[in-house]
DNA sequence: ATATACATACCGTCGTTCGGTATGAAAAGG
DNA sequence: CCTTTTCATACCGAACGACGGTATGTATAT
């Protein structure tokens, strides 16, 4: 294949190829002969080129990923309109809200019978997300006194947890009634820590997110 | 090497040797060489005589650990003597105080970079613990009047996720002091709903088993 | 005698390496 | 300003060692 002047368009196509293959087939039995296969010409050189090992697609995958995902994250935190519970509130509903993750629950199957691509994402929920987000959050929350915690770093671990992993219908391949069923008492865990921000738009949303998975899978 | 006149005995001796590198190297990271490597003279012909694949043994070690587990949980499920809420309770001092715990925490990393032995520890707790343990507990504990739930199966799959993989001290590599914090938020979701089944003698042996892994990781 | 416990030689595929070519931009020379 | 040289980079594809897995052989227990 004749060489690519904008060398980053080769980056993005490998890792969108490889991404879509990761989701579906999973990451263990996605080979990197597979890859190229997909990639229409290119050749195993040119992914050695770019990518040092085929661990190293897989982190550039997530980290691309969770990039659009913490951009978000990052502007609701630093909004100064709200207070700690109504960002989580927005938070909450931004992540499920979004239209791209439309796109996202069509590829299935997604997490199921993939533990690399579901490791990235705890590692990511706890490493990142939780405390680098979710964290100062929690934090000014106890301080407008919206919310109230002696442990802000392990609430914001287990809230994160929780919606990111447990409630997601990609990863524990829910139906869409146990999908409702977790959302209540999701709701109820919440209220248990005094935060009462899910509300009916959120669980319609979620609903719609697990009735497209599990159209596609 | 000669016949084994007892095929279990060889059979455990695989387990056995395959559980060990599978905690201390990870599953991926051992090959099906390095098991027989320390194995001292048994061959490849053995252990594939023995187990179907490399993704057999895992399944193989995974039943037979939860398989010691699960009689405990079943013992303690089947009791006529305790409410729903003080079955939990027993399952948790159980779960955490017996000794054998002791020794499954030297061998660290156990399931820090381990997604294989992590996806079945989360598989096992979500499709055998919380519906065949967990579930018929919480209905009777409905029943009984000591646990308040609209949802018992999204509740157990919740509390157990939360129990054995959040607040282990292997999954998340928790040190001490972060231990005893996410105990005190676990202490207060379970009050959430309406259970207050946590007590000092949990807290300090869970304080134990974290400085034991952390000092052999 | 036969089924079973194990050994050994071998296979295809995998991720990875590496010597090589093609290309284009910048520097040097006219 | 045009040409030539230089050099970094994009990409190719054969080859490699290690891997998981299999086929076949052999010895032993029942």
């Amino acid at each position: 294949m004749a060489r690519n002047k904008h060398p980053e368009e080769t980056v993005n196509f490998i890792l969108d190829t490889a991404f879509r293959l990761f989701m579906e087939k999973g990451y263990e039995h996605t080979s990197i002969q597979d890859i190229i296969d997909h990639l229409g010409g290119l050749s195993k050189g040119a992914i050695y080129h770019h990518f040092k090992s085929k661990e190293d697609i897989l982190i550039a995958v997530t980290d691309r990923t969770s990039a659009a995902s913490n951009q978000m994250l990052a502007v609701i935190r630093d909004r100064e309109d709200l207070t700690g519970s109504e960002k989580l509130k927005t938070i909450f509903r931004e992540s499920i809200c979004r239209p791209v993750q439309n796109e996202i629950f069509t590829l299935a199957p997604g997490f199921r019978n993939n533990p690399r691509l579901l490791f990235s994402l705890l590692q990511n929920t706890i490493k990142n997300a939780a405390p680098n987000y979710i964290l100062p959050i929690i934090r000014q929350g106890i301080t407008d006194g919206s919310i109230e915690t002696e442990y802000p770093e392990q609430l914001a671990e287990l809230i994160l947890l929780a919606a990111n992993v447990w409630l997601n219908p990609m990863i524990f391949d829910s139906t869409v009634e146990e999908s409702c069923r977790k959302f209540m008492v999701f709701h109820q865990m919440l209220q248990g820590f005094g935060l009462d921000i899910m509300d009916q738009e959120m669980l319609d949303r979620l609903k719609e997110l697990t009735e497209i998975y599990q159209k596609n899978k």
